[in-house]
DNA sequence: CTGACCTTGTTTGTGTACATATTACTTTGC
DNA sequence: GCAAAGTAATATGTACACAAACAAGGTCAG
């Protein structure tokens, strides 16, 4: 037998736990908050705190790419929270900015999307809780 | 001006930090394991802990509802890594098993997937991975 | 035995997520 | 000033992920 072929557990590997936690996580946010998707509240917050941006250039503050922020700037026109305006001085760039209807609706979330991180950490204490985020942020 | 309202920095947020660790993790497995994605190498890991098993119930095993683990095994009978069989004993139940092919090919992966969660744990010391999958294990 | 209920597998529709290719436009280097 | 390199947006194809609805096969109480 040889001792040195290290078990491997599905359960106990980084990448499942991150994807089963990850379920959880947007079960509970869809639950308290079905207007948006995560994606398309991380949008809305980034353009809440950076003030309108180019499309490409609000996917990278949100982390996504291209092609997916894309499809999430669409809904968001489609659901009249965001518009998008040619910018003057590059010919290339959309500039996506909230409507008023956009800039009212996060308001109105603001309060459940803390509710929701409280409830996806709420099996942790406080501490743990800072050790997660801090842990997790080493990881990015 | 109220204090009372707590700063929300997305950046902190645990939703928008897990979907971070995520990308950086899946963009290491996709380059070290390009033969399978993420959950059809969860999908093969439990056929071989488990043995073969019906569809759904592999499913459940794997955290995924029957619609994603249909399109993971139609993908793998697809690539000829599992096969599908009757059961005999109920009508409705599709046995899900490894191939030849698919328990060679998972032989063959899994030193590169045990790299994979050391190379996605890699900024964090061995006591700091240990309390991070711990402290996401309970998150699930 | 049979009707209510449950489970298994399938299908459809919506929404990420990324790779890759293309087009249009800017910027930089020389 | 002009070619090369870079950037912005778009489009396509593949692969999860879940909700909802459905058909067919089991199970169990009365």
């Amino acid at each position: 037998m040889d001792s040195n072929e290290p078990a491997y557990s599905l359960d106990d590997q980084i990448g499942y736990l991150l994807r089963r936690v990850t379920q959880r996580h947007l079960s509970i946010f869809n639950a308290a908050i079905p207007q948006v998707t995560t994606t398309q509240f991380a949008a809305l917050a980034k353009l809440v705190e950076l003030g309108p941006r180019g499309q490409n250039t609000l996917g990278r503050a949100t982390s996504m790419d291209g092609a997916t922020i894309k499809g999430v700037v669409d809904r968001l026109i489609r659901d009249g929270l965001v518009q998008t305006a040619a910018d003057p001085t590059d010919g290339r760039r959309l500039t996506v900015s909230l409507t008023e209807a956009g800039a009212t609706l996060y308001a109105a979330m603001l309060a459940a999307a803390i509710k929701v991180s409280e409830q996806t950490l709420a099996p942790l204490s406080e501490m743990e809780r800072v050790q997660l985020i801090q842990l997790l942020s080493r990881l990015t």
